[in-house]
DNA sequence: TTGCAATATATGTAGAATCATATATGCATC
DNA sequence: GATGCATATATGATTCTACATATATTGCAA
């Protein structure tokens, strides 16, 4: 239950609306870690305005409807703390791909090939991606700090991407030495 | 939904009940890319046969409880190679860590030693178990060919957890070297 | 003026995942 | 005889997630 989590931390940059949240960061930076859609967003700040650990407020638009500003409560940033400094258990992620890789056996040489530079692509344009990505500039000590922390997981999805580029150019390479088979 | 084609590709290897799927397979092997519990394993056997793309048979047994034999159909084998076969588009994964990262500045320096250290140990320890891991010997043409697979996925473990060290590593490092600061 | 895009919030529904619990057999152990 | 454990299947309840749809405002362009 980190969507929780994760509103209650941006939430500590400022107040915001459901609509910023989703805009601004739900639809790039934390979406490496934790997507959310909308939907999801709106009903968790709903369900965490009822437990008190965030309080809202309307603000009136001129040109724009109006929104609903959320801010963090004492309560929310005491739950976001002690969940950030607890040790959680690992959880194990679910990798589609890994699936499909390990029954590829039953799939032609070509097929296989297929699959597997399809995925490489994917992640050379992401590698790409945050290799280009520069983490912007920081006006308050406290933002300087949170930029330092950005950077951890930035210098994280360089190295992921990294990492599985250099592993599915040695898949496609153990493929294309390997005998074709029956595929079964 | 992989968790379907995750079984019907495990019972290509032969046919099998829900509970030697779950103690065989998904408690080991492919509890790494895919964890599921025994509850939705029985619930999904039961989905894919109202499908037609498995069928059971209920195994009469002396010393043990009785067992429903659950077997791919040919129509569940169509269904799992042309899901084997298809360039997904790709799910993000979800990371309740770098979340616990990302905004780490609300800590005290101890505090996120603390849980990057727990990190790293845990990532060790797994990095250990697939360093050590020896794939099982193959007897039939098929098996061999499935080893090589699963050789292309422990690969991918072996890298992933030399590469999370690395990283939570360099964190460590650099949180040790950041000046200390108010925590918020 | 009609329609579209961006902004903004909300709900309905279905599927997937998790956790707990229920039932039953046979075996070993205390 | 009671207790616990491994084997084996099933269901109830709840939460999480995803996708679709509904509503409303403003600005802009065709």
């Amino acid at each position: 239950m980190s969507l929780r989590h994760a509103i209650l931390g941006l939430l500590t940059f400022e107040p915001m609306s459901g609509y910023t949240l989703k805009s601004r960061y739900f639809d790039k930076s934390v979406a490496y870690f934790w997507p959310a859609d909308q939907a999801q967003i709106y009903r968790t700040l709903q369900a965490l305005e009822a437990d008190g650990a965030v309080s809202s407020e309307t603000v009136e638009n001129d040109k724009r409807p109006n929104q609903k500003q959320y801010s963090i409560t004492g309560a929310g940033e005491r739950e976001l703390r002690e969940w950030l400094a607890a040790i959680h258990p690992p959880v194990t992620q679910k990798d589609g791909f890994l699936v499909q890789l390990y029954f590829a056996r039953m799939l032609s040489r070509h097929q296989i090939l297929r699959v597997l530079q399809a995925q490489r692509d994917t992640h050379r344009q992401l590698q790409d991606h945050f290799d280009n990505l520069v983490l912007p500039a920081a006006d308050t000590a406290t933002m300087k700090r949170q930029v330092r922390f950005g950077g951890l997981t930035l210098d994280y999805a360089r190295r992921r991407e990294k990492m599985l580029v250099e592993w599915l150019e040695a898949c496609i390479a153990a493929v294309q030495e390997w005998p074709e088979q029956e595929s079964i």
